[in-house]
DNA sequence: CGAAACACCGTAAACGTTTACAGACTCTTG
DNA sequence: CAAGAGTCTGTAAACGTTTACGGTGTTTCG
């Protein structure tokens, strides 16, 4: 409460002038008997250095900024798991800015750089706008950007690669033979969705298998959403083994469905799901997912940060984090008996899990995208 | 990149002085023709505050700091959800701190309040030790702390009810028909595991039940660890008719283990879990879960926070946020006949979901806990 | 013994604001 | 027209640091 001991303050009590303090407190060169004096006298006010002042004289604020749609939404909160520790041990505080679904939020975000209340920011913007790259252009910090940014804009880019991801999927219910493989969407309007429609033709095109537009099912990115999707699927065609979702969610919207269909899962249809959140190893049965690697992400545009803040000019980088398919039960046949419970039991728990009251920290991959896209 | 402009910059620009320019900013009375003026060089030049030196004159960073043990832990999560709109529109920026599980991370955070480089913080300690009710004492700033500390401790208090949770769960069973009611517990040495099972035997003895020991097994907040835990218990005993899982993790692994070993849920064992995260929504069967009601600890923390910090003054507050019993599947019956496909998918999606790519914003409860505890 | 070299320390300026105070100007009024 | 009231603006100090610079006192060496 009571107005805290500064500088000054130390110097009056230790009988030395501040810079001395200063130079005490910083570890410079200074005479034994000095140091003493200086340190005793901090010890007893109980001096904690001020922050502020510091930053304004040095021009460093020891803060970095991450900016995303929705800290709810498990990609993102993938990616803050990483940075959050990578930060940390480079001394830096993390700010956190959750814009919500308005685009114009993430631009006053960025226009705030200007305030120099952090050193630098990690963003993952919703959709790249015009005016995201011109307020990229002339950040007054450095800015990494999670998602794809045209070449040559002025900062480094982490990118993931839901192309590949999507032929990942395709691939391997192909090789379990499947042929008729519908596509559960989100809408086609947002970033994520474009990219996973698209690559969902060029993958079967691959494997020598028609584009089947009976096939594709366009929804929205939330379980209910996928199960309307899914339930609309099934009543149009009869014969698909096998549904690519376009994340996690439509694909436990698709499983109730089915389910209450009487299909067996993976038996008569096999699903897939997308962003390998929590929940794919929490559903029944646990569901087969492509990781867009948000968690690595997140540490890469951490350490492309960190890199820039201490270098500072050298060319901008862009780095693609590879997908990983993520081989569940929805896809594969159970194991045919169980011998021992506990081990039947233990299984297909591929996520480690933190401490007391919930998981936690799953060491790898989740959800990830270019984006994130709201209706 | 340049060196942004300052007020400095404009005063010469507009021919005034920086006093002028500051009163202009901050929409002091001023003449018009100076308002313009200012104005105009500001626009030009695209100055932006600067929030540092704002800060040091006047003592307030408009940051508050949220600390706790894991950003990835659902029941913290739930409460930043809350947390950070509540700031956002008050003006503030949120900080965060994730601590990790060691006890002496929290001091150190509660220490670096000195540094001033936040107004305020909330705080949810894994543990209350004798250190953190000295720290809190003798805190810089107002700090409101989520989890229960002894009366008299000076700061802004928001506590969960796990005692009424645990009750309301084995009531729920006992209603049920349930007699041989089963604990699987996490480590008693932590704050919550030593609660829930003091609730479990005040509970049973509340509807004159018998408390058996063999029905108490003692595992970890992990799914793994909550399997194996259950699988002893079901070696055993075997007239077990109802589990009550002391968070949603162990749930999901007694799910796993009841499936292996043939037992039907609810129909043979009831199941309740803890903390109700998302994960519960996402099981199968969807597990019937006691929200400690973090979410709004999350925001009545925030509130009390932000009270303290306009006003300052009056006499610390305690809020006691109550559980509330969350009912799915895992307890009840499936409703007899499935008609509409759609319906019934859409059936138990309790939370409502977000945008694009996961899901994102369960409105209420999850997890909670006076602490947090790892072994 | 005087000067040069050196170690240590204090004075003061700076970082970019806000704000108390007083000066300058305009306007009103007797 | 002089004086007083009122309006606007500029000067300067302050917030709590860091740091360039120069001064003092001690040591070293010719």
């Amino acid at each position: 409460m009571a107005q805290g001991p500064t500088i000054t303050t130390i110097a009056e009590r230790a009988g030395v002038s501040i810079a001395s303090v200063s130079r005490v407190l910083n570890g410079l060169p200074t005479r034994q008997e000095t140091v003493r004096k200086v340190m005793a006298a901090a010890e007893e006010l109980g001096y904690v250095r001020n922050a502020v002042a510091r930053s304004l004289k040095s021009r460093r604020t020891h803060q970095v900024a991450f900016a995303m749609a929705d800290v709810g939404n498990p990609a993102y909160l993938a990616m803050l798991r990483e940075i959050q520790p990578v930060l940390k041990a480079a001394g830096y505080r993390l700010v956190l800015h959750s814009t919500g679904a308005v685009v114009a939020d993430e631009i006053d975000v960025l226009h705030s750089l200007g305030e120099r209340y952090v050193d630098g920011m990690i963003m993952v913007p919703l959709r790249v706008t015009e005016a995201h790259l011109q307020m990229l252009g002339a950040a007054r910090a450095p800015v990494v950007v999670i998602g794809s940014v045209p070449e040559g804009t002025p900062v480094d880019n982490v990118r993931a690669d839901s192309r590949t991801g999507v032929r990942l999927a395709v691939d391997h219910l192909h090789a379990l033979g499947r042929r008729r493989i519908a596509l559960v969407n989100g809408p086609t309007d947002t970033v994520p969705g474009a990219a996973r429609g698209a690559a969902y033709r060029e993958a079967l095109a691959e494997r020598g298998l028609p584009y089947d537009e009976e096939l594709v099912e366009i929804g929205d990115f939330y379980r209910a959403e996928g199960a309307r999707a899914v339930a609309a699927l099934l009543n149009r065609v009869s014969d698909v083994d096998a549904l690519m979702c376009a994340n996690d969610l439509i694909a436990l919207g698709a499983l109730d469905v089915l389910r209450a269909a009487g299909k067996r899962v993976p038996e008569d249809v096999a699903v897939v799901g997308m962003d390998d959140t929590d929940l794919a190893a929490a559903s029944w049965p646990s569901l087969t997912s492509v990781s867009l690697g948000s968690a690595e992400r997140g540490r890469v545009a951490a350490e492309l940060l960190l890199d820039r803040l201490q270098d500072g000019e050298h060319e901008p980088r862009v780095v693609t984090v590879p997908p990983r398919l993520v081989v569940r039960a929805s896809t594969t046949p159970e194991p045919p008996a169980v011998r021992d419970v506990t081990q039947a039991a233990v299984r297909d728990v591929t996520h480690a899990v933190g401490p007391a009251d919930t998981q936690s920290r799953s060491t790898e991959g989740t959800e990830g995208t270019e984006g994130g896209g709201t209706s």
